[in-house]
RNA sequence: GCGGACGUGGCGAAAUUGGUAGACGCGCCAGCCUUAGGAGCUGGUAGGGUAACCUGUCCCGGUUCGAGUCCGGGCGUUCGCACCA
């Protein structure tokens, strides 16, 4: 009779389609969303449905959310847990472009082709609340938030410039310009104003920036948020223009400096330009407007040579009555602070390089300690705004920097010439795409009652299927083209109108989304009141930092909107943000004209989903991400075979190990304690770790030894938990089973090992009660000839730490 | 320029937050088992030295009984923002 040998690895596509199918006849991904009692909303970012299906990078993020929701499931929550499609925008629009498809017909396609990925990866996801952004259910509801800004005050329409590729003949946005050339075509981008609808969001900056300080997000998230709303504390002064009845108002952060100002700067484009400019100078002052205008945004910002035209007018500047020449320079930006500033050449290095470019004086008015009004400035202005004192300023001379800025606002306030202000580099959002494939803008446009809001009774305002969606030359959208869509009787008064044509920037898709996920089913409301109050806000947030600014920011002030509004009771959407890290490989960014692109379907086939998404979480820490290397699966692998192989071999007879025992218990402690911070890195090594000694040497373990393991390995390893769980007798999903617990009174040692160091060096260790004091330590430790022979001097000091080390000091 | 993160074996990385540097894994070496193995198991693996030992966490300096960890300076990598007054 020949011995069959039992295979040690398990067939993992067996084992996953298996409980795959399980979990979605047995729904065990799904929750209660009306009668949870201890509620637990657990979000990840929800992708961009592209042609080329889910990025390993996608995995990686939803691996890392989808184990803290399953860990936060074994302890004892009812985790909701959904996933939806961002699926409007112009990267899919633009991609079907480029292959000639339609974004309306390509969308579904792609939806179902990463579902498909998604359900093969294993995730805890509740699909029942799916949502796509570009179906009409859902962005009915988009067009609601616009509407509820727009009747809070807070979407307004203005002039503004777009960028425009001349080739394409479409707007592009930012992301899009790479250098002041087109992405796409390599083309140098221009500039177009065209009419665009803004969110006041700005009027959110301060509420924006204080409630950060009490968020728990990721630092890092915390301080981009921080940098981009730019706070800055000054004071607008005004300075009166010589011979005229104008005056021109600057934002400086630096009051202290008046005395030498030498000279004022009005962005090209300020409105009061035309107003100053002498006869003289108007002809040079309109070129340079016009050059300034033509160049693009992206290569007036990489250009730092001061250029710049005289105006021909000049200012009073308050402290000290001169006449100071008012010029215009590209340096100076119109939407920031006034548009206009001071200069300051010997304070501000920008001033100080314009001066020199056009021999304008340099006067110093704050000196380093030790230094007075002669030094000279040198090659450089002195920029330092916490250790100098005051110079050549009148009746403030010698006063320090910080006291000089309040006490010369508050003299200039009392005369009229200045306001202490706070400015924010934050701009208004400009919501508005001339493009297709997105929401339409829910405003009508009547000759007799002017701009009318869609009424939510007539939402959706559905996007129409046109086969020429391709932008062109006009500026235009593409909705532009079809009167049949854009003529309507206007909602107030009947006669035929125009319907807005621009679409909706994809980040207002994105900025409400999780609090249309508990509600998905409902079509009737876009988030039900008593779900929104039993969910939201969200638990636990996890997605990548390239978000921090844009869809983070957003979310968080359509929040505040909606509060504002009384539709929710909460202001603050993610109590807990987490940031992870970026999948590269071989140093490098994953890219297509790199070639280095994992497609997870192929690892999945060949090692199966836990192995692969315990493989990503195994690379290196979670918010730091990793390194892809092919070879580094196996071991992993090899830890899964080892897991179902001791739950098939496990013995139900006789006792468990006591070494292994508390070997378990430290094991729980620590994985419990990692997942939670989201160190899934170690926590796989602690799990690596004991099995190595339940399993030393083929040993047969014991059940009681691996029962715990499976629970500890289920939110990492979901689909071979689930088999391990029912052969050892389960009945039910491993994730109803709950988290063990670590029994503490295990995890207390009676001996430990003693690190003895003689004068800082490690010299040996001993074995010793844990409560042995330092005495007995020593004459144990001095007993050790291999610790004694250093101890050739007499001993000068003892440091003892208990538990942990002694050190013998000898001089 | 401003702000952040980081720098540890051949490689990915650990290190109880000032207390045995290199856990865990990959790779490599040796052994066992096997007709065979891209299987399994055992042991080894920072560098130097026969050894006792010495050296070692990007570099220089400091604090300390003790520094990968704290402080000062430098170099390098990387991610945001960038003429923000």
């Amino acid at each position: 009779m020949s011995e069959s040998i039992e295979p040690k690895a398990y067939n993992p596509r067996a084992v996953e389609a298996h409980w795959q199918s399980l979990w979605a006849a047995r729904g065990t991904n799904n929750v209660d969303l009306d009668g949870a009692e201890n509620p637990f909303y657990a979000l990840m970012m929800f992708p961009y449905p592209s042609a080329e299906g889910l990025h390993v990078g996608n995995l990686f993020a939803f691996t890392g959310s989808d184990i803290s929701a399953r860990f936060h499931r074994l302890m004892g929550h009812q985790v909701f847990q959904p996933l939806g499609y961002d699926a409007f925008g112009i990267h899919s629009e633009n991609y079907a472009l480029k292959i000639g498809a339609h974004p309306m017909e390509l969308t579904p396609k792609n939806v179902a082709n990463f579902q498909r990925q998604l359900e093969r990866a294993g995730l805890m996801i509740d699909w029942r609340s799916k949502v796509d952004t570009s179906r009409p259910d859902y962005y009915k509801w988009t067009q609601w938030v616009f509407l509820q800004l727009y009747q809070q005050g807070l979407a307004y329409k203005k002039a503004a410039a777009v960028n425009w590729c001349p080739t394409d003949k479409t707007v592009l946005a930012n992301e899009q310009v790479e250098n002041g050339l087109c992405e796409r075509c390599g083309t140098a981008v221009e500039q177009r104003v065209l009419e665009q609808w803004f969110f006041r969001i700005s009027a959110y900056a301060e509420r924006l920036l204080g409630n950060l300080d009490v968020l728990d997000w990721s630092s890092i998230t915390k301080q981009a948020q921080r940098n981009w709303i730019g706070r800055s504390e000054g004071a607008e002064l005004v300075f009166r223009v010589a011979a005229s009845d104008t005056s021109v108002r600057v934002f400086t952060t630096r009051a202290d400096t008046i005395y030498g100002a030498t000279y004022l700067v009005l962005a090209p484009e300020h409105p009061l330009v035309a107003a100053v400019t002498s006869d003289a100078q108007r002809s040079s002052v309109q070129a340079y407007q016009e050059a300034t205008r033509k160049q693009d945004l992206i290569a007036r910002k990489s250009s730092r040579e001061k250029t710049g035209v005289f105006t021909g007018a000049f200012a009073v500047n308050p402290a000290t009555g001169a006449d100071i020449p008012v010029w215009i320079a590209d340096y100076v930006l119109m939407e920031y602070g006034t548009g206009a500033i001071m200069a300051v050449p010997g304070h501000d290095e920008r001033d100080f390089e314009f001066a020199r470019v056009f021999q304008l004086p340099i006067v110093r008015v704050v000196a380093a300690p030790g230094d007075d009004a002669s030094t000279p400035l040198g090659d450089a202005a002195y920029t330092d705004d916490i250790g100098g004192h005051l110079v050549n300023s009148g009746v403030f001379e010698g006063l320090s920097v910080s006291d000089a800025k309040s006490r010369v606002t508050a003299w200039l306030a009392e005369h009229g010439h200045a306001t202490a202000v706070v400015n924010y580099r934050l701009h208004d959002w400009c919501i508005s795409r001339q493009r297709y494939w997105g929401p339409p803008i829910p405003i009508i446009y009547c000759d007799h009652c002017g701009t009318v809001p869609v009424p939510v009774s007539q939402l959706p305002v559905e996007l129409p299927f046109i086969p020429d969606f391709k932008p062109d030359d006009s500026g235009i959208s593409p909705l532009a083209r079809h009167e049949e869509w854009y003529r309507v009787p206007c909602p107030t008064c009947g006669a035929m109108a125009r319907r807005e044509t621009d679409v909706s920037d994809t980040f207002l898709d994105s900025a409400w989304y999780f609090l249309r996920y508990p509600s998905a089913t409902r079509h009737d409301v876009p988030f039900d009141a008593t779900r929104t109050k039993a969910w939201l806000p969200v638990d636990s947030y996890i997605g990548g930092n390239e978000h921090a600014v844009l869809h983070l920011l957003y979310s968080r002030f359509i929040t505040m909107v909606l509060k504002d509004a009384g539709h929710i009771d909460f202001e603050e959407p993610f109590t807990r943000f987490r940031a992870h890290g970026m999948i590269i490989r071989e140093g490098a960014k994953m890219s297509k004209s790199k070639g280095n692109v994992i497609n997870p379907d192929a690892y999945m086939e060949e090692w199966g989903a836990d192995a692969f998404r315990m493989y990503l979480m195994f690379l290196g820490p979670y918010e730091e991400g990793g390194d892809f290397r092919d070879q580094g699966i196996s071991g992993v692998k090899r830890f899964l075979d080892r897991l179902w192989s001791s739950v098939r071999d496990a013995a139900s007879d006789g006792a468990p190990d006591p070494a292994v025992m508390r070997q378990l218990h430290r094991t729980i402690r620590k994985v419990g304690e990692d997942t939670a911070n989201l160190a899934y890195n170690t926590a796989i090594a602690a799990m690596m770790e004991y099995i190595n000694h339940v399993r030393r040497g083929d040993r047969v373990p014991h059940r009681a030894e691996v029962l715990p393991l499976v629970q500890l390995a289920a939110p990492f390893a979901p689909h071979l938990a689930e088999e391990c769980w029912a052969t050892l007798g389960g009945t039910s999903s491993v994730f109803d089973s709950g988290w063990p617990a670590f029994d503490a009174a295990l995890l207390v040692e009676d001996e430990v090992d003693l690190v003895v160091q003689v004068n800082g060096k490690v010299r040996g260790k001993v074995r010793v009660a844990v409560d042995i004091a330092q005495d007995d330590a020593l004459t144990k430790a001095l007993a050790d000839a291999a610790i004694a022979k250093f101890v050739t001097t007499p001993v000068k000091k003892v440091i003892f730490v208990p538990k942990r080390l002694l050190n013998i000091v000898v001089g």
